[in-house]
DNA sequence: CCTGTATTTCTATTTTGTAGATATTCCTAT
DNA sequence: ATAGGAATATCTACAAAATAGAAATACAGG
């Protein structure tokens, strides 16, 4: 139990959507980031699960727009993320790098067996 | 459903521990491996599970260790990746990349503001 | 009011992640 | 031969994360 140290992979994905996407990060935008730079499809659902999720540990946090009267639709939900969870990501990729460090089969774009 | 398409975090971080073990990668080199890469403590029954997995999914491929008579205990589970298996890493780590490249607040190492 | 549209929220289910206990195997000492 | 110990793997059971899809909100225009 108590796993909420760690950062799933979807988990990365979607804070470093928000990070990169700044203001104007939200469910929507996240989801079109995702979709664009993995190439894997992604339901709104997932994206808001975790973004929930991410919220309740504290590593982004969220604001509803202004309402801005010109246009239709529900309020966006904006989201950022905090010190906290640039921590959490930063130490989850480190690992990651260290790992993944000096593997030649990693280095050559296409290889494949051995 | 069908989401067999792709590794979880823990999922890659015990591939790519199989991967730099090469021969020699069994149950509990790779919870070495993984615990001294990333300093979180990891139980065997996680990574049998996951091992087991990913083989499923034909990413990894394992084989019983030859009867070497002059040792103890059972008999080691020998694990090593398969092209399927690296390509789908590839792929991971690749997406990951795309989304992280030009992120300042991660550029820097370990400072945080600027 | 009704309809269309953008967006979020809810509900349900599968897949992953995790720990801990237990079983297996073989060596060594009694 | 029997008991104990060591190294390893497997089983059981559950918590957390990932996911899809349907439903609910909210508002502009006609």
């Amino acid at each position: 139990m108590a796993k909420g140290k760690h950062l799933g992979d979807f988990e990365q994905l979607v804070m470093l959507a928000v990070m990169r996407l700044g203001p104007g990060a939200y469910g929507m935008t996240v989801r079109r980031e995702i979709e664009a730079n993995t190439e894997r499809h992604v339901s709104l659902g997932a994206i808001y699960a975790t973004l929930d999720r991410l919220e309740d540990k504290g590593f982004v946090s969220s604001a509803l727009a202004e309402t801005t009267p010109e246009r239709r639709g529900r309020a966006k939900r904006f989201f950022k993320v905090q010190a906290r969870g640039v921590r959490a990501l930063r130490n989850a990729l480190a690992a990651l790098d260290r790992m993944r460090k000096g593997i030649r089969e990693l280095d050559h774009p296409i290889g494949a067996e051995s």
